[in-house]
DNA sequence: TTCATAAATTTGTATGATGTATTATAAATA
DNA sequence: TATTTATAATACATCATACAAATTTATGAA
């Protein structure tokens, strides 16, 4: 694949940028010890302060495992870091122009996800969607941030259902943005469609949920879609006004 | 939002948390100055060492930038970053399991990916799509690293197609495992069996894309299900051999 | 051999000095 | 006055040294 043009005017920066490239191909394997600072001081016949910006740096991205009095070790790659990266880089970035693009993702890859979840959903996860369901019933109107919070949670009850780590990866930071979403909405939304949204929402996950709960994947399918399209409109309607 | 729970084992970590938790929360906006290291030093009553070293992990993670002589700034978050360390996750944790949840993803979205690309793709994508096919007809049997160059292509100028950042943000990286995919099941397959397989994927490949010149969404989107659903099992057969 | 202790190793932090790039200030010139 | 140039101040980069804290290894007694 292609190798990324780097400029490495510091010294922490190109070391870092060596050490990346040993471990990328081989070099040093997960788990694997890599060499001490001070021989890192000899290799690259550096001072043990760039040393160890570099390896602080690869330590930050979760590449490496520093273990103070042991040594510095290749780290086993979690997905958990990962994601931390990802969801960071979406709630600092979140420009319009971004949050349109992760609408339309939403609109292509949420409905493949409700159709999966009907297939392969236990009971639990019926039980956590009533659970959620009512939640947002008894939230009042006003409270705007605990209602965007219910509704990422549906979401990703059923983005977890359907038990892939990958996709859960993906979508996670998307579905994060939805507190952002529904501030931009009803930033320019009048009073008087707040509750008609809100009901307008929760049918929605209420037919999702019977349709998920019958296992009819199709339908699933198609009400996700349908949901997802109202919630475009909406921040499409929010951006113009 | 939920705050990870962060083991602030070091000094170094500590405030490398600390910051995130300050830029996170819009004390520093992006493309802001952030204090001085000197400054940093007086505020959390550590050595420059440790500013330093908390610096540098946060710069390494692309959430700040360092201008030498001029002062720390938090940086304008680039798609770029985010997609460099999702690669470097992908490349460097690509086991069994993830393979096959990136595997099911892409079962997931590419379909939609190649209807959506039926709908917007210019000529230059089918340009681009045919010269892609006519490179993979010329490449030798043997060459396997090419031949999955190619096909990471393939699927790769779909993506583009539908000119949606997010998606190619999260993409992406699944398309960058397909070498390590063909690796993976070739070195289970027996000879005679290279050229069918190979030839069967650039049927697949040049029946989507006719789908997708021929502007039918269903179709390409069908055939794409179809193409990834035989990917899918050659590599389970594969890991069972 | 087993186990407790000491020594050596390795990372973490602090401090001071020097190098280098940028920015601000002041002086010189037109 | 306005612009340019030279200087000083500021800020990050690197080096060297010292010591602290955690871990590992070596040592020696039971």
């Amino acid at each position: 694949m292609f190798e990324p043009i780097i400029k490495p005017d510091s010294l922490s920066g190109h070391v870092e940028a060596e050490l990346t490239k040993a471990i990328k191909q081989g070099q040093y394997q997960p788990l694997q010890k890599i060499p001490t600072e001070h021989e890192l001081c000899s290799i690259f016949h550096v001072s043990r302060t760039v040393i160890r910006e570099a390896i602080r740096g690869l330590n930050s991205k979760g590449i490496l495992d520093i273990r103070k009095g042991s040594g510095v070790y290749v780290s086993e790659m979690s997905i958990q870091n990962a994601s931390e990266t990802l969801n960071l880089f979406f709630r600092l970035s979140s420009d319009n122009d971004l949050m349109l693009h992760a609408i339309d993702s939403r609109a292509m890859i949420e409905p493949m996800i409700a159709a999966e979840s009907a297939m392969v959903r236990t009971d639990d996860h019926i039980l956590s969607l009533y659970d959620n369901m009512e939640k947002l019933n008894q939230c009042s109107l006003e409270n705007k941030v605990r209602e965007a919070e219910l509704d990422n949670q549906f979401h990703s009850i059923l983005l977890e259902s359907i038990n892939n780590p990958v996709l859960h990866l993906l979508m996670n930071p998307i579905f994060n943005l939805i507190p952002k979403f529904k501030h931009d909405v009803f930033a320019k939304t009048i009073i008087e469609n707040m509750k008609e949204e809100k009901e307008k929402m929760l049918h929605y996950h209420e037919m999702i949920t019977r349709a998920i709960v019958e296992k009819d994947a199709v339908k699933a399918k198609d009400l996700m879609r349908a949901h997802l399209k109202v919630t475009s409109e909406n921040y499409i309607k929010s951006t113009k006004k």
